[in-house]
RNA sequence: GCGCCCAUAGCUCAGUCGGAUAGAGCAUCAGAUUCCUAAUCUGGGGGCCACAGGUUCGAAUCCUGUUGGGCGCACCA
């Protein structure tokens, strides 16, 4: 029960009130009405909309409706003062003990603090990161698995249980190729001139360690063997070291998915042939030929009849093939089959994607739309590139000679706080610039820091508070003065925010108002330079400086839940 | 040519289900450290919310069109 949950049931009191003495149609509807903190806090504490929002249903000048429900309001014992205002806005101010009630609620419930008070029952899929299991992630793959983790971690807050998963792309020519690189590397552990890396295969080092591994685990068996011999066993040995160094990789960002799904899984078990079928019998797939593509020319292209998926049906431009010529499923054919496969274990499918595969949202929302009739909620978050900058620069990254910028690299040089707090600070959807110069520096360029600091000032100060027999108390609150209650009342939006996150989907808000928060902090911090009366710490008057020392440290238990959302370490010193 | 995303201060970006005088950081100018961490704070200047219509009590926000930018458009993944 956060306090605008509280208002929202006293307004709907005071509404159902206004209706039976006939002022409101008893059919209103309540669905636009808000409760929440004005912008400017000069308004009050809390402000709602409902009487112009009514007045048109109830034919009625809102500032008549705001002038009634204002006297239900003004019944309410926490509520010290109602005023209407504007076009009839209706603001409240609140008696101090509701923060203190606050309080006591932030200290009673610790880190579980904004948390949704009760399940919603729902199951969430989130898939992220998912690259191609040919080789370590590289800074390309950052800004998803950080927007997709934090979302994750905030929609369980939001009190939905949710599958963190990943979808290897195990099936595909990419892993095959995967299979010959590694098959060269072999020979190579074998003591075989390899020579230059043929153009078209994976020239990274990192496949070294595979190839002995290999050459330790099968001897010469395999070095003059033909491919069709290796292929299969050497693509699956690969993948699975590949997988390790991914999973490894992820665990640098503090990342762990609760599922792996294998493409290759799929196929076996035979979950594309039935998503075949039943597209079939529900005529969404039919054999078909493809248009010439339109916008590029293609030398080899040659008409083929395919089995098509009826995605223009759903506003794509062309019908989408699900297997290839050869017989084989397409990336799109087996994603259909994935994708009901989820569906079948959860209410909501969330994935996150690069933008670079926008063009394909159409059709799979189509399909995963048709094959669960509308029932899952499925939502596809794109997630924008990420340029690497170093002092202003743009960091060259050459694919060809496989030397691109790994997470790893760039979490051992900037940490990895720095790299989850900084892919955060932007709507996914914006494109955004990461400079290494700016980024490691610890200071106001850094939001990181900024609120990390905040966290770390107030442990501090409890610390040296402790050192004067000054400890944290909840005993003398009313003691508190009104710039103290304003950092109360920051805080006490938290609730709100991660709602607000989980349902949008939206992780960047947390980070905006973290930055927020930290800035009251920062600021009421500095009073005390001006007012030393306004300080923390005050020897002379044990009891205040024990309220104060109390409500800071629920404004750092704040800070804490809400980096922990974002997978940042809250800092105790710094 | 088509589809998707975007357009807010000099720069990078927020902006709650449509709500009150559109905010923050950087940059710039002027200040604050005998003081609980200055990794901080206070104040000033800076806006046709791309443009034009529409919806309504009210639009940066919703709708339509225009302009400008990014991404994508193979049976690849």
């Amino acid at each position: 029960m956060t306090i605008f949950t509280t208002f929202a049931d006293h307004i709907d009191v005071a509404l159902n009130t206004l209706i039976d003495e006939g002022l409101l149609p008893s059919d209103i509807d309540r669905s636009n009405v808000t409760i929440e903190p004005p912008r400017d806090a000069s308004h009050g504490d809390i402000s709602t909309n409902a009487a112009m929002v009514l007045s048109k249903a109830a034919k009625k000048n809102p500032r008549e409706i705001a002038q009634a429900l204002a006297v239900q309001l003004e019944q309410i014992a926490s509520v010290t003062e109602v005023e209407i205002a504007g076009p009839g806005f209706i603001n409240m101010r609140l008696d101090n003990m509701v923060w203190r009630d606050e309080m006591l609620e932030i200290a009673k419930r610790g880190d579980d603090y904004g948390r949704a008070p009760t399940k919603t029952g729902k199951t969430i899929n989130v898939e992220y990161v998912s690259t191609n299991p040919t080789g370590p992630l590289h800074m390309g793959h950052c800004r998803g698995a950080v927007v997709g983790d934090a979302l994750a971690t905030i929609l369980e807050f939001a009190g939905n249980d949710v599958i963190k998963e990943y979808y290897i792309n195990d099936a595909g020519g990419q892993v095959d190729t995967l299979s010959r690189s590694a098959y060269l590397r072999y020979l190579e552990a074998l003591g075989r001139d390899i020579g230059e890396i043929e153009d078209g295969l994976y020239p990274g080092d990192y496949l070294i360690p595979v190839g002995k591994r290999l050459a330790e685990k099968y001897g010469d068996k395999y070095a003059d063997a033909p491919e069709g011999d290796w292929l299969v066993l050497f693509r699956e040995e690969a993948v699975d070291d590949m997988m390790d160094m991914i999973r490894a990789d992820l665990s640098l960002l503090g990342i762990k998915h609760d599922v792996f799904a294998s493409e290759a899984a799929l196929h076996v078990e035979g979950k594309a042939d039935i998503a075949e079928k039943w597209l079939r019998d529900n005529d969404l797939v039919y054999d078909g030929v493809l248009e010439k593509p339109k916008g590029k020319t293609i030398d080899d292209w040659e008409p083929v009849t395919l089995p098509l998926f009826r995605s223009t049906q759903f506003g794509d431009d062309q019908d989408r093939p699900i297997k290839k010529s050869n017989g084989q499923w397409t990336y799109f054919g087996a994603d259909l089959a994935y994708h009901y496969q989820k569906s079948e274990s959860a209410d909501a499918l969330i994935n996150i994607w690069g933008a670079d595969h926008a063009g394909t949202v159409k059709r799979i929302k189509a399909a995963v739309s048709a094959m669960t009739q509308g029932k899952t909620d499925f939502d596809i978050k794109l997630v924008q590139m990420v340029r690497l900058l170093r002092g202003g620069e743009p960091v060259k990254m050459s694919k060809r000679s496989g030397s691109f910028i790994t997470l790893k690299d760039v979490i051992d040089e900037v940490g990895k706080d720095v790299v989850r707090f900084t892919m955060l600070t932007r709507k996914a959807d914006a494109q955004m610039d990461f400079d290494f110069a700016k980024v490691v520096e610890a200071s106001k360029d850094n939001p990181v820091f900024y609120v990390q600091y905040a966290h770390a000032r107030i442990c501090s100060t409890i610390r040296k508070a402790l050192d004067e027999d000054i400890v944290p108390s909840d005993k003398k609150l009313e003691l508190l003065e009104d710039e103290e209650y304003a950092l109360v009342k920051e805080a006490s939006n938290f609730s709100r925010l991660v709602e607000a996150a989980a349902k949008t989907r939206e992780p960047h808000r947390i980070a905006f108002y973290l930055n927020d928060l930290a800035s009251a902090l920062h600021s009421h911090w500095n009073l005390g330079n001006d007012r030393p009366e306004k300080r923390f710490i005050l020897a002379q008057d044990k009891d205040k400086s024990a309220a104060r020392l109390f409500m800071a440290a629920q404004i750092a238990q704040v800070l804490k839940n809400g980096l922990k959302l974002m997978g940042v370490e809250a800092a105790e010193a710094m």
